[in-house]
DNA sequence: CTGAAAGCGCTTACAG
DNA sequence: CTGAAAGCGCTTACAG
């Protein structure tokens, strides 16, 4: 490919200073005249000149680009997460560099380092739940971090964008039990992640401010899957007393728990009420529809760039005092609502 | 963040000149005495030394870093993609910096210059159909393109990564008059694309194969989108002689193709075939299971990178006579062969 | 085996 | 209003 005309050759050609081009070039031109503005700006349009930001990083320190660090782009759950943060960085003029970890805790670990090395100005990170406090490959990270999704302390994070998981549980719940539904379980993914605890909590909550008793017979605890929700179901079903309605960790449960259903000749929401969490690509597509606590994804990922790059254009202005704030303000900690979404079947 | 130690910081701590500490730290060592190794990599290793690669990358013209522009990673058709981009690239040591368009020509010019600009090694691009030839910003384009998916000529384009449309459309016409029914209709998303005219090949093949006259009443253009599915379902079921089978220009159409014909109380199979193609996720849990053409999206993602990455570093061996071979060498296009997924009702 | 020097393409005080 | 110069952090011939 053809390589780019420099300024030292635009400089050249207009016969000015290289400094002269690059001020031009960068519209610190108020001390410029007219004159020499026009010239060069006509022989880099006529030349085609696109500036070599490499160069100009190693000066400004400032790479424009953010790093996203996700679990997986394949799950449903991310794709959204990814847009929201590309348009916002995008629109700030920053790009992003996108990375899966699948999870993984060394792979998480190579990509912090990849991306410090490509000297990206902050990272986008939803770390895996496996992630453990103490000696942590974070700490010597040498670039500011915004969480996603998942909570963590650590000095290098700067701010957190996570979901209301408590409230979304509650919803949900409390929907189940307007609904008429008496003994409701719960088919949770996890329990050890700060979104499964909220999760929890607000199921929790749900029940104890109508005055009922939490049951841990209604309480499973799994994987986010499919196959998951059916053994769970099966599970339920199985009790001496099985629950009338389930509030699933996740759609997939949720999917997994209906498919169970089915087989025991049981309706849904007739016979046995069902609310998911997340939003998953054609949920409204399953039969009966699935009712669910929808999660602003988009939103987490726009908001997410948004706070990360204010951040870091206000840490250049006063890069000194911000040395030491450890205590992370609060308008860097976002928790966005949640949403409950009610589909019916159209039979 | 604090900021990391420079090699000329090492130099001095060790005693040595900068460029004996880029050899060692590049292991371009063969040269270097064991002890002055050690006591470089030991001083590395205590001041979590990270190089930069804005430095490296200004001198060796190699940001190992790609593009990939894609439409939508919302759209389920991407993420699959995205992350065979992802995985082979990493693998071999780059990173991805991902945009989306929506299709339009405006942002993929935008991106084009913006990756230009950091410097991209190459560019995997999914460009929007409605790309004209002639006066293109590809033309000035200095960075190689690789293209996915759909395809286009261009000088700067040194590779594509395609799905066998024709014998996908092939296969699925020729399952539905295999399995009995007469009267293929066919719902197109578009008929401009290349991806579109391949489908709409294999799907006329296969008609014509068993000497079967080809009805354009029974061929519907429109959008890729289910709406549209079920608009044409109707058109098709308003005819005098209505199909009793259809091929779907994608699985969203096929989505709405059954939805309208569950509202006319038609069974699928049973009164109607259905075959659609691509392979959104759940598509399995419609009821009836969606029988599609799968397209081999992780392949190409994969594959793309590859290709991509493997030219890219062959350029560099011999780039003078890289130069100008404006023809493609065939091994630099590449048809991913697509398979049909029966899938059968539960019940 | 190692060092001095040039240079990648740019920005930024500073001087005039 | 403009230019000369230093320097960002690195690599790469070249010399010894």
């Amino acid at each position: 490919m053809k390589k780019s005309i420099t300024i030292k050759e635009i400089a050249e050609k207009a016969q000015v200073s290289i400094a002269t081009v690059s001020m031009v070039l960068n519209k610190k031109d108020k001390k410029i005249s007219q004159a020499t503005r026009e010239k060069i700006l006509i022989i880099a349009e006529k030349y085609n000149y696109t500036p070599n930001t490499m160069a100009r990083s190693l000066i400004t320190k400032q790479t424009r680009t953010i790093g996203l660090i996700i679990p997986d782009i394949v799950n449903p759950f991310f794709p959204e997460i990814a847009r929201g943060v590309e348009d916002k960085a995008s629109e700030l003029g920053y790009s992003v560099i996108y990375c899966n970890t699948d999870d993984k805790i060394k792979r998480e670990d190579k990509y912090i380092n990849v991306l410090t090395e490509k000297m990206v100005d902050g990272i986008i990170f939803a770390h895996s739940s496996d992630r453990q406090m103490g000696f942590d490959s974070l700490d010597r990270c040498k670039v500011p971090i915004l969480l996603i999704d998942r909570d963590y302390e650590n000095k290098n994070v700067i701010g957190r964008v996570v979901v209301d998981n408590k409230k979304g549980a509650y919803m949900a719940t409390s929907y189940l039990l307007d609904r008429g539904y008496k003994k409701i379980a719960y088919i949770a993914g996890s329990i050890t992640t700060t979104t499964a605890i909220g999760r929890l909590e607000g199921y929790n909550q749900a029940l104890t401010e109508r005055k009922l008793v939490i049951d841990n017979r209604y309480i499973k605890v799994g994987e986010y899957k499919m196959q998951w929700g059916m053994q769970a179901a099966e599970q339920l079903l199985c009790e001496k007393e099985p629950a009338d309605a389930i509030f699933c960790g996740n759609d997939l449960i949720a999917i997994g728990a209906i498919k169970k259903l089915k087989e025991y000749g049981l309706r849904v929401p007739e016979d046995i009420g069902i609310v998911g969490f997340d939003d998953i690509y054609l949920a409204s597509l399953v039969e009966p529809p699935l009712t669910t606590i929808k999660q602003p994804n988009y939103e987490m990922g726009f908001k997410a760039a948004e706070l990360l790059i204010k951040n870091l254009e206000k840490g250049r202005v006063n890069s000194v005092k911000n040395e030491n704030n450890k205590i992370l303000a609060k308008e860097n900690n976002i928790l966005l609502p949640t949403e409950l979404i009610i589909r019916m079947s159209t039979k």
